[in-house]
DNA sequence: GCCTGGACA
């Protein structure tokens, strides 16, 4: 991702300058004579956009076989790899990503995102096209891109031919190469055999690291004075602080800008900005402009611009030492998102955002001790601290049955697995064997939506609601990661009088309906209009995308989807209203996630049985959690007693749910599938 | 009284 430079085409490199070059032919015979090849490459090597065309200029394209190269932003290399060659987008060079399939029978080389390439192993299992796949920055360690790896090494075994090469930081080399080698009873004598490390050095300029001498307690206070200290006795250059969230960003902006008027009135000026992903578009893109003539910008960052975003002329990088890390707890089912110290690699990604264009400063406000002790090597990969019942699904429907035996490159945790069983089981996706039920838990697969949901939406032809699920799930599925349906804004006033526009009694999941159908009637496609409700115009054209691949998916299943019906509040001849049609279908995906409204507003958890003998109403006898509805909820102050929800985050020590809906209690019973022994 | 970051025929 690191070689994206998105939006800095002015930093592109004649490519016969770039380090790869003079590694040309070695690198080409280490790939021909070696099945895996792990390549170190940092940040502007040249790795990702060369290689894939050294190759297919070697040859390995000439028996009608592609190269893959897997990337988070597939579509702006193909851009600029399509250009290099001189070949229009779609021909030689082409990109495949959710919504967007730009190759043609004339494509060699392919760039595509992991999770993408996972979905073709379902209909090709030995990837058979491919001559060449290419695992770009694995070292970062999603979910999908450690599946991928898993399967590779099940791929090659039948595959001698096949050519893997992985890109990776130089700290977990190592560790890739073991794993690909590390065959039958960890045989260390054929890692020699199997594949080779490959170096190749960056383009970056040297990087000063200072630290303090001392811990500090208030690191907001103290990246505030940073600031001015480098202002003070700093050449040129815009500073980037990496701040844990949201509000940390917003008020280390107000401090720094409460300090501006003390500077003298000769000096630079300071222009503090944020960036963070929940960002309209508009506001994100002050970050790449120059700031103006005698003006430092100062960009208050998220872990967005470690990898993902790469901003021009940052030369002082201010790093307190915290993320943001979202950790699934397998006991009580609750994500905590908690800020966390970060690791050494990533403490070494955030250094090397100073040195880009010109030798840069980095400012660690912790000790050279606590990095070199107390901070650990590589962050906790995601599949050993995230909710596995999506992966789960994913391995079952690619035929991985024994999950216990599959070749992880770091192994959950066995309570992770079987929580995922479990919720899988309560569902009726997995059958009593473990193995995938027909046709539930292979269409709850296929639709590649949260297991939950998913549930909820196959159930909603049996209470006449296709539609209205299908329009339910694309929202939820379109928000989240920071892209949420409204904008928060300033003025909280205004804020809140958009969302109760919409709102609707019954919960936040009518609610989305709602907003859903007033975008796509009345001709409301459009920026302007989502602008006055402080809508994302972003995030509801994706849930315009999203439910028509879903609808399509339904209609494979057989599912007939009518037209849409008339307004929500119509009565269907001789049933029940709409409304309650949907939740009760509702209740159906979402059971095990029901809670109640105590007196004093606050909600318990309804404790499931989940094959450990049944529970009462109110959690099981145990003390229940408190949690709390989430202010983004429309269930925040109001009354309700039995409701569902989509999700539970623990936030400074706070438990709330998100995506609430009023339910019946007696649904529970009716429509939980046996996991409720409440009537 | 509020969500780190990616992504899926």
């Amino acid at each position: 991702m690191a070689d994206s430079d998105t939006f800095i085409p002015a930093l592109h490199t004649p490519s016969a300058l770039l380090p790869i070059a003079r590694h040309r032919d070695a690198l080409l015979y280490t790939i021909e004579t070696n099945p895996v090849t792990i390549l170190i490459g940092p940040t502007g090597s040249g790795k990702t956009t060369q290689l894939p065309q050294y190759l297919e200029q070697a040859g390995w394209c000439s028996d009608g076989k592609i190269i893959a190269v897997t990337q988070a932003t597939a579509t702006t290399i193909a851009t600029r790899v399509a250009a290099e060659t001189g070949t229009s987008l779609g021909q030689k060079v082409g990109y495949s990503i959710r919504f967007e399939d730009v190759t043609s029978a004339a494509t060699k080389i392919k760039f595509l995102t992991d999770g993408l390439l996972l979905r073709e192993a379902l209909v090709d299992p030995l990837l058979s096209r491919y001559s060449v796949i290419m695992v770009d920055e694995a070292h970062e360690r999603s979910l999908s891109s450690d599946v991928l790896l898993g399967i590779l090494k099940k791929i090659r075994k039948k595959r001698p031919k096949l050519r893997i090469v992985v890109s990776s930081a130089t700290l977990q080399a190592e560790e890739f190469l073991r794993f690909f080698a590390g065959d039958d009873a960890g045989d260390d004598q054929a890692t020699g055999s199997i594949g080779r490390i490959v170096s190749i050095e960056g383009r970056a300029f040297p990087v000063d690291i200072h630290y303090l001498s001392e811990p500090c307690e208030e690191y907001l206070e103290r990246a505030v004075q940073t600031v001015f200290d480098i202002h003070a006795s700093e050449p040129e250059g815009d500073i980037l602080i990496f701040l844990p969230g949201r509000d940390d960003i917003e008020t280390a902006i107000e401090k720094i800008v409460d300090h501006i008027p003390s500077l003298s009135a000769k000096a630079d000026k300071l222009l503090p900005l944020p960036l963070y992903a929940g960002l309209m578009t508009e506001q994100q893109l002050y970050v790449f402009e120059p700031a103006p003539e005698a003006t430092r910008k100062v960009i208050c960052a998220t872990n967005i611009a470690e990898a993902s975003v790469t901003i021009a002329g940052i030369t002082h990088v201010i790093d307190p030492g915290y993320v943001k890390l979202r950790v699934y707890n397998p006991t009580t089912g609750i994500d905590t998102l908690t800020p966390t110290p970060i690791s050494r690699a990533s403490a070494t990604q955030r250094a090397g955002r100073a040195g880009r264009t010109k030798p840069g400063k980095c400012y660690r406000l912790y000790t050279e001790a606590a990095y070199t002790h107390t901070m650990p090597e590589t962050t906790v990969p995601d599949i050993q601290r995230s909710d596995l019942a999506p992966l789960v699904l994913q391995l079952k429907a690619l035929g991985i049955d024994n999950l216990a035996r599959f070749d992880f490159l770091s192994p959950p945790p066995a309570e992770l697995l079987v929580r995922a069983l479990e919720l899988l089981y309560a569902l009726g996706a997995l059958d009593d064997y473990a193995k995938l039920t027909k046709p539930l838990g292979t269409r709850v697969a296929e639709l590649g939506i949260e297991p939950m949901l998913a549930k909820a939406l196959l159930s909603s032809p049996d209470f006449g609601c296709v539609n209205e699920m299908l329009s339910i799930a694309a929202m939820l599925q379109a928000s989240g990661q920071g892209s949420g349906v409204w904008f928060s804004h300033d003025n909280k006033t205004a804020e809140e009088k958009a969302r109760r526009f919409f709102a609707v009694e019954e919960g936040d999941h009518l609610t989305l309906l709602n907003v859903y159908q007033a975008f796509v009637t009345k001709g409301k496609q459009e920026a302007k209009w989502c602008q006055k409700h402080y809508l994302n115009f972003k995030t509801l054209s994706r849930a315009v995308r999203i439910r028509n691949q879903l609808r399509r998916a339904l209609e494979r299943f057989g599912i007939v989807v009518t037209d849409p019906a008339a307004d929500v509040g119509v009565l269907k001849a001789g049933g029940l209203p709409i409304q309650t049609r949907i939740l009760r279908s509702l209740t159906s995906g979402f059971f095990p996630h029901a809670a109640r409204m105590q007196a004093d507003g606050t909600f318990r958890a309804v404790g499931g049985q989940s094959g450990k003998g049944s529970r009462g109403e109110d959690g099981g006898g145990g003390a229940a959690m408190v949690m709390h509805a989430h202010p983004s909820s429309l269930m925040f102050n109001r009354k309700a007693e039995w409701v569902v929800f989509g999700e539970v985050v623990e936030m400074r020590g706070k438990v709330y749910i998100r995506e609430v809906s009023r339910v019946e209690r007696g649904w529970l019973g009716e429509l939980g599938g046996g996991y409720y022994s409440i009537r």
